[in-house]
RNA sequence: GCUCCCAUCGUCUAGCGGUCCAGGACGUCGCCCUCUCACGGCGAAAACAGGGGUUCGAGUCCCCUUGGGAGCGCCA
């Protein structure tokens, strides 16, 4: 039982599940479930101002949308503020902590000097050994780590390797807010020891927070999680990607037609990976996952990559599938493609026959989407220029001769349809591609689609006959 | 400014002292397949940031420089 792995997901619920988030979470669930561990779910909400409810659920819903699930009750850090100051009071009991009187204006003043200085900007102490008597009245005090000020501070850390610090250069950080309340620093050293997290998986942004949480550790004598610190991911322009620098979050991916699968393979090869092998089902990305082969530096976001793997997935998957993903945006695509919420019986049916070859050719679902437009548009089809370019007056007269080819067909079937079309070429003396194209712009208004005999056979035979006739000539 | 982290093709990366005139993938460019577009197949261009060491031997170890990044709050 005390061997079972624990990690934990924790983010602050201020905003989106952002891209960044999304991999940490990866990442803890799956190296929890490669070890029969689990993966913890902890809202950091202790800023209460910036905090919100429908962050909370756009977090949680990223989550579901990626597949990620959590074991156990989701924890919310607010809730456990009493327990926060309960490690506090055992600090000051043993003398790892004490009550400094410090004003805000001594603090700014105290950076100021650093800076000038040229040396860290960091608390001098000033109330370290002071004598509780001498505190100002009127003034409430927080609560200071009493923070070792000789040797070093060291993190074996599982992808950055021995990290140490020097004691000399880290301050005594606040543990307890003057209004009462613990600092991040305090509540989540408390709350992964509470919830027994044994490996720390977290953005590297929190690397030199572990040195200030290692310290808190050892004061409370408690053993600190391994940890490991995975590299950020920047935006593709290689400045970071925070909030206010193009980072999206995951709901933004899932508009844009994306496959939380594919998300989930690219995600997974951002920062790590297995030899040469590019694409990972859930069970092999979880087998050969591992901490040892995350690298070290940052990557950038590459949707280029990021649309060939959607495309992989999109062709691997059920047609049934594929169209159950389209209907789960349809609410958002729909309205300006000229359909509604959601699909008719009849536009689902066409859809679904038409998938193969759809599938075939798009890197999103919206791609995908807007390449089947053919089938529910009405007629007189609307023709993109060049496929009005390409029904000039010999190709209208070509059609013509398709037609009188293909009406008589008993069989409405691919392999009929092309023997037919073929026919119409060689009496032509054309190539097919001369007949194929005017009669591609006139079934869907394009110069692009599926196989020209599998759009006639799932436009069906009168549907397929009337548009060749709107542009017949 | 201070502390810490990082550095292989445009991008993601393999490489854990010799088998690397550096491999794979995306992207790019050719060719093939072909009713279009994709897919698929074949091929090409494309990288060890720079400088010092250590070593018989360095992409791989050490140092410096340069360039990125993170943190330095009574935010998380």
């Amino acid at each position: 039982m005390t061997d079972q792995i624990i990690t934990r997901f924790a983010p602050s619920p201020t905003g989106y599940l952002h891209i960044g988030g999304a991999r940490t979470a990866l990442f803890n669930w799956l190296y929890a479930r490669k070890y029969g561990g689990k993966m913890l779910l902890r809202i950091e909400d202790t800023d209460r101002e910036r905090s919100t409810d429908a962050a909370i659920a756009a977090i949680i819903d990223g989550l579901g949308w990626l597949g990620l699930n959590w074991d156990d009750d989701v924890v919310y850090q607010h809730g456990r503020a009493a327990r926060h100051r309960e490690a506090v009071d055992q600090l000051l009991a043993s003398g790892d902590a004490y009550y400094c009187y410090a004003t805000p204006e001594e603090l700014t003043e105290m950076r100021e000097l650093a800076r000038k200085a040229g040396r860290p900007m960091r608390y001098d102490g000033r109330w370290r050994d002071r004598d509780a008597a001498e505190a100002p009245a009127g003034v409430k005090p927080v609560v200071r780590l009493k923070a070792p000020q000789t040797g070093e501070t060291v993190i074996e850390d599982e992808v950055q390797g021995r990290v140490v610090w020097q004691n000399k250069d880290l301050d005594d950080l606040v543990l307890l807010r003057s209004d009462g309340n613990p600092t991040y620093m305090l509540a989540v050293v408390v709350d992964d020891h509470d919830m027994g997290v044994t490996h720390i998986i977290r953005g590297d942004d929190h690397l030199t927070n572990a040195a200030r949480q290692k310290q808190i550790y050892d004061a409370l004598g408690w053993k600190t999680p391994v940890m490991a610190h995975i590299p950020l991911i920047h935006g593709p322009d290689g400045a970071k990607l925070s909030k206010r620098h193009g980072a999206l979050g995951v709901e933004a991916y899932r508009s844009m037609g994306y496959l939380p699968e594919a998300l989930r393979n690219y995600l997974v090869r951002l920062g790590w990976s297995h030899g040469d092998q590019e694409v990972f089902s859930t069970d092999e990305m979880i087998a050969a996952f591992g901490l040892g082969q995350i690298g070290r530096s940052a990557a950038r976001f590459d949707f280029a990559k990021l649309e060939n793997l959607n495309g992989i997935y999109m062709r691997n998957a059920s047609d049934e599938r594929l169209v159950e993903a389209i209907e789960a945006i349809l609410p958002e695509l729909g309205p300006a493609r000229g359909l509604g919420d959601s699909f008719t019986p009849e536009q689902r049916a066409k859809l679904l026959a038409a998938m193969p070859g759809l599938k075939e050719r798009a890197k999103t679902l919206v791609e995908l989407l807007d390449s089947a437009a053919y089938l529910y548009a009405a007629r007189p089809l609307p023709l993109e220029p060049k496929a009005a370019a390409l029904l000039d007056d010999a190709a209208r007269r070509r059609l013509v001769s398709v037609l009188s080819h293909i009406e008589p067909l008993q069989d409405w079937a691919g392999a009929a349809l092309e023997a037919a079309v073929r026919d119409v070429a060689e009496a032509e003396g054309v190539k097919l591609g001369q007949v194929a194209q005017p009669l591609r712009a006139a079934l869907t208004g394009k110069t692009t689609s599926p196989g020209l005999f599998d759009v006639m056979t799932v436009l069906g035979r009168e549907e397929s006959l009337a548009r060749i006739r709107d542009q017949a000539a």
